[in-house]
DNA sequence: TATAAATTTGTCAATAAATGACAAGTCTTA
DNA sequence: TAAGACTTGTCATTTATTGACAAATTTATA
């Protein structure tokens, strides 16, 4: 999915015909707080993903992975961070798992 | 360097023979909470970044792309993101890449 | 074109998260 | 065992995020 996540709610959304208030009220969020989410002007809350998958009866698991993804991209981007660098965040990242192992 | 942000400034502060409390001085911040941030219970905050920098003689680029992939380390990490998926993370930094040039 | 719905934008108070500060504890070592 | 070094816990302060609402602007339609 080659999208932000907000772009993924609207894709969503427009495949279901709902208007921002509409799935804003499903949602229990106000439907300019859902406006600037689509946007990419404010992140989705993260507690909100199952009611999210429940609505248009998705995965749980695949749209966290969305979600997860996004966030991380974002913060890829944010942060300038080449694929280069990105290797070694990624061997950071074992690294703490292997911390985490000894911690056990 | 496959260490945590936190391990790399004690290494430092060890190699230079300086204690917490004269380290945390420097960066004009309590040696308690710089305790925290070595043992990885506290970030090291970003803008501090061109001091330690200043303290150790330490290219700040370098040393901001070791905070870098830190933190995206630690975000992989936490939200168990595995390579495939860190795969699809990149792509959508890529696509927020595209989608800012589209705003220019 | 008028008007109604849909969406966007701006603002600010409320809430949540990060940080600073300090006291009290443990661990080292001289 | 006393002093210095380090760790842990707590809490007030600061900063960032979110919720809520008013006021545009845009889009669709009569």
């Amino acid at each position: 999915m080659n999208t932000t996540f907000g772009e993924y709610i609207r894709l969503l959304r427009n495949k279901n015909e709902l208007t921002l208030t509409q799935l804003a009220a499903k949602l229990n969020l106000d439907s300019a707080n859902l406006s600037k989410i689509e946007n990419g002007k404010r992140d989705f809350d993260e507690k909100r993903l199952p009611k999210l998958a429940e609505i248009f009866k998705l995965d749980l698991t695949e749209l966290r992975n969305e979600y997860v993804t996004d966030q991380i991209g974002k913060h890829i981007y944010e942060t300038n961070c080449t694929k280069q660098l990105l290797q070694v965040a990624e061997e950071k990242a074992e690294y703490r798992r292997t911390l985490k192992e000894k911690a056990l």
